[in-house]
DNA sequence: TCCACATATAAACCATTTTTTATATATTAA
DNA sequence: TTAATATATAAAAAATGGTTTATATGTGGA
């Protein structure tokens, strides 16, 4: 009953389900997700430790960066981000995406990009994670 | 976005899966669900209404009781309560049973019941409705 | 080595939720 | 009408959760 409690407690706070909808494109580290969501690092990184504790989220550590990603080793946590990404809009999360691609652009530009194999690590939704993803 | 925080925040408290879990085998009113959790009656109605806010329930006004059962209206919230039915164990709730079934007892014997038919009304899961339910 | 960067963690603070206690409302029985 | 019962609601207290600010940890580059 208390992993179930867990559960959707991580669900129930608008921020983690941005989150969860901007990682439906794919893996993301943290600072683009501080982009994206326009706000201070460490409380992004109470959130995804919520939805990474309640076995929503999985990480990747390289380097200096960690990245997060839906975590589909699930079947009920994965009908249940499913469910989500269906029903958090578009409209909903536009300028979280606006922010993201911005702030991808801007660290292209700079430079200081390390190359990675993109990762087509997906859990639900219909798009793939393209976009060459480094950090 | 707004709704679906709703929905998981409804769920997201173990009193309220137990009352869920109660409403599986049919409707109750509020002093059944009393008896059952063993808790005051304002905190109850606190968490029921919390649960109907959600959309999980429905209530039936009858004479002085209010009666309670799981809302099957819509297909997500059915979906989420049978995988909480599904998920809560049978172990987890067996005391609030016991404590239901000797109040029902209880109530039968006094012979202050007003007969009702019983309404066959359920959500999920396996069992049904049958018990002649009055207050 | 030293510095800058990415992220995590801790502590203090603020906000929301839950619980308790008290009381109000409505209904039925006497 | 009065008393008893079932439930709801309100207000205060307690607990939990989220945010901020400051700092720690670990990594890679100069």
């Amino acid at each position: 009953m208390n992993e179930l409690v867990t559960i959707f407690k991580a669900l129930s706070d608008e921020t983690r389900l941005r989150i969860v909808k901007l990682l439906e494109q794919g893996e993301l580290c943290v600072c683009d997700i501080v982009a994206a969501l326009d706000m201070v690092q460490p409380k992004v990184s109470f959130h995804l430790s919520a939805l990474k504790e309640a076995g929503f989220l999985k990480d990747r550590k390289q380097g200096r960066w960690t990245h997060y990603s839906l975590n589909d080793n699930d079947l009920f946590r994965r009908m249940l981000l499913l469910s989500v990404c269906e029903r958090v809009s578009r409209e909903a999360v536009r300028e979280d995406r606006t922010r993201l691609a911005s702030f991808m652009e801007k660290k292209g530009s700079k430079g200081t990009v390390i190359s990675i194999k993109a990762q087509g690590k997906r859990c639900c939704g219909p798009g793939a994670l393209s976009r060459h993803r480094p950090a």
